[in-house]
DNA sequence: TCTCCACTCCACGGGTGTTGACTCAACGAC
DNA sequence: GTCGTTGAGTCAACACCCGTGGAGTGGAGA
């Protein structure tokens, strides 16, 4: 844990680097294994830290979890751009999200993973991702509609993310990004624009 | 559970509609709560029975999720529809499967609410689910990306049934199926037909 | 009446989240 | 430099719940 040529590290910063070694495990197995099948021992095995520290510092494995799925849609962005915009935008996200930054894409794992079966995490995605991301487009795509189609586009969206990232469909994973935006945003931008 | 007005069954009888209740209410369960949430126990005591009864009838825990998680794509249906006609088929055998077949409703859903979280519904999820229906498919959309765009249709379908039905989302619950036609089949089109 | 089988009771073994007391090295005051 | 203090990190254990198994029971069938 401690490198042999680091000559002194504070009792602050050792701290700081052991928390976020028990988060970045936590990350990775709610990512891969779901929130039931990760245990707080596992947690702590491969942090290589004792299971009592993670409660320590995170209080339970409720709040853990809380600490590690996150999922941060782009508001601005997705609010700024034009209607024409819209589905190359989202799928940008998508793409910054889950393959470029690794720090991003553990949180939006693990969020996603669980967001079928644990209530917390369900809750966070439908009200902190779907619902405030469709509010946040619903405007630019106006008519009539319009909240429906900006439904219609988050789920796209995710049951696309989940093929490609969770469940891992083949024709899905062995595509480029040219590939999806190629087939997708055709498609999405009849969603966003009825005419 | 016995009817008082009914003056004799034989015990092969009550054998079968015990075996029912208890499928019937895991069936329930895996699909509000998901596997790990729901525990032989609960099965058992919705079910009126004793929790060693469905060990005797099924085995293990495992083996009761098997039997109860089930998801019948129509394949013959989608393979024999022409690319005009898939989108509307698609969405057809899904508002038949999740909204007017109970039977099969209860038992998707516990397929689907388990999918990124357990093992073995991954696995039938991937391979009998969505892969075969896009083997189903991928023939009549022709072309060099065929297999992608099919995969793209299964994913945007699977998106729409999630946030519909599992986390659902208000604005895709609110919507009448003429509703989702209207916005959606457009959209499908363009994946399965790039002219 | 005897047999069989649907069904129950009870307990075991294991794994889990969580806790409190403990150890020991880093830190600040003098 | 020395000494008390603080806090990072450990250890062992508790209480609980779960899946599972084996012995037992009672009523239906022959």
């Amino acid at each position: 844990m401690t490198p042999a040529d680091e000559v002194h590290v504070t009792r602050e910063e050792r701290r700081r680097r052991t928390e976020a070694a028990i988060l970045l495990a936590a990350q990775e197995q709610f990512a891969e294994q779901g929130f039931e099948r990760t245990t707080i021992r596992s947690v702590a095995g491969q942090a290589g830290v004792d299971p009592a520290l993670v409660m320590q510092y995170f209080g339970s494995k409720e709040q853990l979890f809380g600490a590690s799925a996150r999922w941060t849609v782009d508001h601005k962005m997705l609010g700024s751009a034009t209607r024409e915009e819209l589905p190359a935008t989202a799928l940008a996200d998508m793409f910054e999200g889950f393959e470029d930054d690794v720090q991003r894409r553990e949180a939006a794992l693990a969020l996603l993973r669980n967001c079928l079966t644990h209530p917390s995490a369900a809750g966070v995605m439908r009200d902190d991702v779907m619902c405030e991301a469709q509010a946040a487009v619903a405007g630019t795509i106006g008519g009539d509609d319009a909240e429906l189609r900006a439904g219609v586009l988050g789920a796209c969206m995710i049951g696309v993310t989940i093929a490609r990232y969770l469940l891992e469909i083949p024709a899905l994973t062995g595509a480029t990004r040219e590939d999806l935006e190629r087939v997708l945003l055709p498609a999405l931008r009849q969603v966003v624009d009825p005419g």
